[in-house]
DNA sequence: GCCGACCCATGCGACAAGCGAATGTCTAGC
DNA sequence: GCTAGACATTCGCTTGTCGCATGGGTCGGC
């Protein structure tokens, strides 16, 4: 509720007190100002609230019918009030997240699970898919934080990035492959290979921050989803690229061999917010845990 | 509603619209004062309710919140303002009337079947009881109306009379008594008489009207109830005064003789409103009807 | 890539509303 | 009749609110 009283507030107080100096008193104001706040009112509602008594006034028909009408919007806002307040102190609200599927091994889930703990009022929902579609949802005010890595050189757009972590690359190899033992590899070693990759298009697949280096993959079967990269992988049809954070969920006939660290950056994970409105307090407490999380997988 | 639009109808309007300008432009204000309004209500509740986008705002999460809650009060409000019109047109509301038993047999069930007939919405209670006990009723502010008679000298104290008739007054006698047959009576031929009356002091009787002419009654049996004392009179204990309202509910077997004019004044029988405040549309509309019987029986 | 259109925020001056203090008016009770 | 209590009213003053104009920011078109 207002700290200044508002009409309605001085009207309830007048009536379960019968008296306009009681009111005035009682809610800090001087008699005066109680007269001319219900004389208001009166205006308002073009009708006597109250009759004026010798010692005190008395609800008219009419102010006994605006009574109840009075306390209902007082009890309402009363309600407003405290569900803000539960949404202040995160005993409520909902949290929009959109994840790309690798941090779904560790990183997510970690989070996910310290916030509802902390925080189990609040409603919290989650969509799945690529870095890109993600960001637009962001933006269009559809999601709250997504969490994505900079999978083409796009900028974040109309979005705040929030680094969590960066994250080394590695191929996978079919177990016998020539190269699976080796403690690092170079891309050029890899120049021969049929590629698996998400795409046709290398910029838009884990290979576009190899592009760089003059490096043009090959590319074999285009396979979006994680187990069907794999399977195509163990079965000798190609090689592809493993983030880090997926490396601890792949299959155990699958060769990892890190890539050489001068071949290609490491990947950026981010968690990104809409720009330019101010996250909701449940965004900033999982963006915190979202960090916790990411420092307590890097170390 | 009041005219001047409150906050949460400027705050309504913005959700609906998306737009401060859309909604001041729909309200009749400059973007400035929306602006400023929605700022005021955000200071209030102590968190932003819309983010600001290029093209218009939104609602953030606590604005969701609010929403529907705002949506019910400004409900609330405009179903006390129907309610409030009803009572004025008279379509609801209540009346609280008191009488004396004397104008139950024509005068007040003519008015109020009248008004209940126009006005079926007010809800219409009544009781019934001396003069005095109803002017303290609507002295107490428990009675809207109190139609009584002048039967002690006592000045409506803290009421405002509404005349609606004088009525002459009977004496009703045995029908086999020495006068029965009489035009007129005056009130010294009854000087022997045993009066049967309400009150052993003859000031709180209607006599009382009588009392000013020197005539002192021998009051001899006590009846409050207009059938006993009948019964009285006709078992030949006594004779009793019979105001006109009365007249045409007497039993059969017994004569009413008019007074002589000089002997008493006409009996006032008005209607009674609480002093200093103003009466309610209903009790207006109903001392209407009760003037509109009154004229009819009168005549 | 620059410019204009659109939208919200803000500084400014003017006006009105709201406040407190003091005074007036009415009633009840002694 | 006079005092005490309660609401109404008057008077300055503070405060808030409005409209106007301006500034900052983004989006779309040339």
């Amino acid at each position: 509720m207002p700290t200044s009283h508002s009409l309605y507030e001085v009207f309830l107080r007048v009536a379960r007190l019968a008296s306009f100096t009681a009111a005035a008193s009682s809610l800090g104001y001087t008699q005066s100002a109680v007269s001319r706040q219900i004389q208001t009112l009166e205006d308002e509602w073009g009708t006597p609230l109250f009759d004026r008594l010798p010692r005190g006034v008395r609800l008219t028909e009419a102010g006994r019918i605006l009574l109840p009408h009075a306390e209902a919007v007082g009890e309402r806002l009363r309600t407003a009030r405290a569900e803000l307040d539960a949404l202040r102190t995160l005993g409520a609200g909902r949290l929009r997240i959109g994840a790309i599927s690798t941090v779904d091994a560790a990183l997510l889930p970690r989070a996910l699970a310290a916030f509802r703990a902390r925080h189990p009022g609040v409603a919290v929902t989650r969509t799945e898919g690529p870095s890109a579609k993600h960001l637009a949802l962001l933006a269009a005010g559809d999601l709250d934080v997504a969490v994505v890595a900079d999978t083409s050189a796009e900028p974040p757009g109309g979005c705040t990035p929030h680094h969590l972590l960066d994250e080394r690359m590695y191929v996978a190899l079919p177990s016998g492959h020539r190269l699976a033992g080796r403690t690092d590899v170079r891309l050029a070693e890899l120049a021969d290979e049929e590629w698996i990759a998400a795409d046709t298009r290398p910029e838009e697949t884990l290979m576009h921050s190899a592009l760089a280096g003059g490096f043009r993959p090959r590319t074999g079967f285009v396979a979006a989803d994680w187990i069907a990269k794999q399977g195509f992988v163990a079965a000798g049809l190609g090689v592809t690229l493993v983030p880090a954070l997926a490396a601890s969920s792949t299959r155990a006939d699958l060769a990892l061999v890190p890539l050489h660290p001068d071949d290609t950056p490491r990947r950026r994970v981010y968690a990104a917010t809409p720009r330019g409105i101010a996250p909701s307090p449940a965004a900033l407490a999982f963006l915190a845990l979202l960090k916790e999380a990411a420092a307590g997988l890097a170390s």
